[in-house]
RNA sequence: GCCUCUGUAGCUCAAUGGAUAGAGCCGCGGACUUCUAAGCCGUUGAUGUAGGUUCGAUUCCUACCGGAGGCACCA
């Protein structure tokens, strides 16, 4: 049934008469890039020619003379070097179409069926401002959930947030110093800026930190503790305001002021994984070829560290259903995620077991780092407003009903696109000018083709063109894409990366228009309804791999 | 100093060890009395340097040069 499958066991038995034996999934089937190179590709040749004591393309030919028919396949090829290429039938590849015609789930896999993972990610800072870096951690780990949530999984989203430590206790004094409201969320930067410059440079301020760290920690003094309270929740509050915008909810929030405390427990109840040292207590991590790190510091407060051990003990506790705890944050962290991790394995190894660190890079300003200490950031509110703007000037002269929420929309899939587009293990040079470009290699390029499809396929069905997939119709680049969007997911799902999504959806929108600007697709000839049906493919395509990305897609534009 | 990541076109990014290294932006040129012009077509232009492994290297290894991040009480 499964073409690609087809072909697979087709070159396994084709090997074992030449003596060679493979297993049908270490056959590597790839797209050629090239479409003239056919549907699928073949390297077997290249790979036991060697092996054999033959040259490549004589290799090549022996295997294809064995190979025979294979249901599916219209033509086999050899090329360059020795490639095998497989060319599918008019047949094969309608069925496919068919399927994205049909199902309302098309593309799904099934990389991890039933599944269930919880995937952390966000993470922004209480009393911080929430930058275009949790913007980017927020994509990147919603896609993620996506992707696995399309491929079978059930998806616990969580979101950790630091509410207690240093940062929070800079933030509070820069609130008492500059007689910040707490109930103004918007001032928090200017605070947390003006108290982490005063601890590193100021030692009467240092200490005044520090105090009000520990009465934090230890709720000990009642107005701190109201202040606390009202900015904590003004904060959460604007940044739950950011995610209803982006499109995510979170199913869990994990504190550290929860986890703290079970960290601490942790460290202490194991002293011999974490011993004293010069008043401290740390994990040794040069005996792993890692490096020592604090967990408790010698005031007795838990460190970054401990909580992250705390946190995710507490996961499991709470969900202990988890086959996975995937946890997507800044790469700066890396080298603390291999300790964390290692220290975890010694404590509760089954935990670290199923511990993912996805790392991915930071999003820079072209004059360099940001930096939440200096005031020099971004935040993601004024970014989704500036885009939101610009967008809404086209926005306006276009078709749409809602144009407030059609230019929101517009906002999101720009930055949302800029950010899934590449790599996310890269850093992400940000240029505002290049985000609030809406042509091209785009979201919004994305979003306009989706729209395009819906609107000739709206226009065909009014005039009574249905969609009916030709079983004998030529196949064009666009239906051979098509074909490839579940391989693509499930890639996409095994190795957690969104953009090969973004990649393809962008291949197909530019296939799907370039041939909408060569043929007329509503008309009076008897392919018409075929035509249509590829647009509604197309449509369909597009529209669960903008799910997928978590770019929203308008109907109309 | 040690560790990790990274270097592709003027710019921003692609390319499971494979075929002629692909897009977009910018620039220049073009088509259209047509279903959404946020669109389409054409065009210039690139693998940091030097070795090595391989039938084949942008990809793997070594060295060097450049960039980023991390390395004890921050997160």
């Amino acid at each position: 049934m499964d073409t690609a499958q087809g072909i697979r066991e087709a070159i396994t038995g084709a090997l074992g008469q030449l003596g060679i034996s493979a297993a049908a999934e270490t056959i590597t089937l790839e797209f050629p890039a090239d479409m003239a190179h056919g549907d699928y590709a073949t390297n077997v040749a290249l790979v036991f020619a060697k092996q054999v004591g033959m040259a490549p393309r004589d290799m090549a030919t022996m295997i294809v003379e064995k190979l025979g028919t294979i249901d599916g396949v219209a033509r086999i090829d050899i090329a360059g070097p020795g490639f095998i290429n497989f060319t599918l039938s008019s047949q094969a590849l309608a069925i496919s179409l068919n399927e994205a015609l049909i199902q309302d789930a098309w593309g799904a896999s099934d990389v991890c069926p039933d599944e269930t993972v919880m995937v952390e990610y966000t993470d922004p800072n209480p009393f911080k401002a929430f930058h275009i870096g949790h913007l980017m951690s927020n994509t990147i780990g919603e896609s993620i959930a996506r992707l696995l949530q399309f491929s079978g999984a059930k998806v616990i989203r969580a979101n950790y947030q630091g509410d207690l430590g240093v940062h929070v206790a800079c933030a509070i004094w820069g609130i008492q110093k500059l007689g910040i409201h707490p109930e103004s969320a918007d001032e928090f930067g200017t605070a947390y800026a003006a108290g982490a410059t005063a601890y590193k440079e100021d030692p009467v301020a240092k200490k005044e930190i520090d105090e009000i760290n520990t009465k934090l920690y230890e709720r000990s003094d009642p107005a701190l503790n109201i202040l606390y309270d009202t900015g904590r929740t003004t904060s959460l509050e604007a940044f739950e305001r950011i995610y209803g915008i982006l499109g995510t909810h979170f199913d869990h929030y994990f504190f550290e002021s929860q986890t703290a405390p079970i960290g601490k427990n942790i460290v202490i109840t194991h002293p011999d994984i974490f011993p004293e040292s010069e008043g401290a207590r740390v994990f040794k991590g040069e005996e792993h070829g890692l490096h020592t790190r604090v967990f408790i510091n010698a005031k007795g407060i838990p460190t970054y560290e401990a909580k992250e051990l705390g946190l995710e003990k507490l996961k499991k506790d709470l969900y202990p259903e988890t086959k996975l705890l995937i946890i997507v944050t800044g790469n700066e962290v890396v080298d603390f995620f291999r300790v964390v991790k290692r220290a975890l394995e010694l404590t509760y190894p089954h935990i670290a077991d199923e511990m993912v660190h996805v790392p991915h890079g930071m999003m820079k300003l072209p004059t360099g780092k940001m930096s939440s200490r200096t005031g020099d950031v971004i935040t993601g509110e004024s970014l989704l407003r500036e885009l939101a703007a610009a967008a809404k000037v086209r926005v306006t002269e276009s078709r749409a009903g809602d144009t407030e929420k059609l230019s929101q929309e517009v906002a999101v899939a720009a930055i949302k696109y800029q950010i899934l587009k590449q790599d996310s293990s890269k850093d992400i040079v940000f240029d505002r000018e290049r985000s609030l470009s809406l042509e091209g290699d785009s979201g919004p390029y994305l979003q306009y083709t989706y729209a395009r499809t819906g609107a000739v396929v709206g226009k065909a069905h009014m005039q009574g063109i249905e969609s009916r997939v030709d079983m004998n119709a030529e196949p064009t680049e666009v239906v051979r894409l098509i074909h490839r969007f579940p391989a693509v997911v499930e890639q996409a799902a095994r190795d957690l990366k969104p953009h090969l999504i973004t990649q393809y959806l962008l291949s197909l929108a530019s296939a799907f228009n370039s041939w909408y600007a060569q043929v007329q697709i509503i008309d009076t000839s008897e392919h018409a309804p075929h035509k249509v049906a590829v647009t509604a493919a197309v449509n369909r395509t597009l529209k669960n791999g903008l799910w997928i990305l978590g770019i929203p897609a308008p109907e109309k534009m």
